[in-house]
DNA sequence: TATTGTTATACTCTATAACTATA
DNA sequence: TATAGTTATAGAGTATAACAATA
């Protein structure tokens, strides 16, 4: 009479979206990297993107993150000339961070890598699935309030 | 005439599920935690049920984690009285790991708590849609070759 | 006195390499 | 000499708190 091992809970739901989110994260950063990028530099030129202009506070409170993570951030997407800190003479505290021309080149090569992993990570599926797949994915991140287009990733875990 | 900005690419079925799997890892951690568990120890404890009395390079193997990092999780466990190491007097280099009576308390406890995590994580979505939901993640899982039941965030980054 | 951005510091997690004990 | 497990060490990433400049 061997003790019978426990039946293990059959996989659900919760754990495949955190075992393809985790590949799919890796996959993403494997691509970033041929481009120098980490994940979360490509969030923040995101951001930029969609709001020039903005504070370093105001990025911070988008993406959720403390601001003092964003120094460090900010600091390495300037030395390397895809944004731009500039002062804001009204209040000098302020910095307006924008792209540079070479950082929207970058954000047009990263669209193109962000495509090819959408195809690659979903070439098991068809077009309608796929569809329906984003469909039933966008319901549940909806219910539970993410923001549209950025990563809990930044969110502090405290 | 204000420079356009970018518009941003739609947000694809890669980024929903990296954002969700993001969120399923964070929310399931804060469950486990009121179990005084960490996730990968969690992730630990599962392929010890499934497979008791393996030695820890293969619970290494099984997870694709580094050796080293294998031993921390089994002293943790081990620590709280949770798994066992059992010389082996044939070749007194292997241990064999066991769980504990504690252990497979923990696993019934563990169980109960992936349900309440998979229930408020698809809640948005009925039965029919869950079904749905699920054969299409099983279909990407399959075809990127991840292991059932094991989180790729054991597996090295090199 | 409050706010923006910064620096200093510490903590967690993980990997790599060197070590021991057994075989 | 090869293998199981361990220890030592270092690196990446992130958070907290203290600080300087400006308002």
């Amino acid at each position: 009479m061997s003790a019978s091992p426990p039946i293990p809970p059959p996989i659900g739901n919760a754990f495949l979206l955190a075992q393809l989110g985790a590949h799919a994260t890796r996959r993403f950063a494997e691509r970033v990297a041929e481009l120098d990028l980490t994940p979360p530099q490509t969030g923040l030129l995101r951001v930029i993107a969609r709001r020039p202009g903005e504070s370093q506070q105001a990025l911070a409170a988008e993406l959720g993150t403390p601001p003092t993570r964003l120094v460090a951030l900010v600091d390495g997407l300037e030395q390397r000339g895809l944004i731009e800190r500039r002062r804001n003479p009204k209040d000098r505290r302020l910095y307006a961070v924008h792209l540079s021309e070479k950082g929207r080149e970058t954000m047009r090569a990263l669209a193109k890598a962000g495509a090819a992993h959408e195809d690659e990570l979903t070439s098991a599926l068809s077009t309608k699935d796929r569809e329906v797949l984003h469909e039933l994915l966008g319901r549940i991140a909806e219910q539970h309030g993410l923001t549209p287009g950025v990563h809990p990733g930044y969110r502090s875990l405290g």
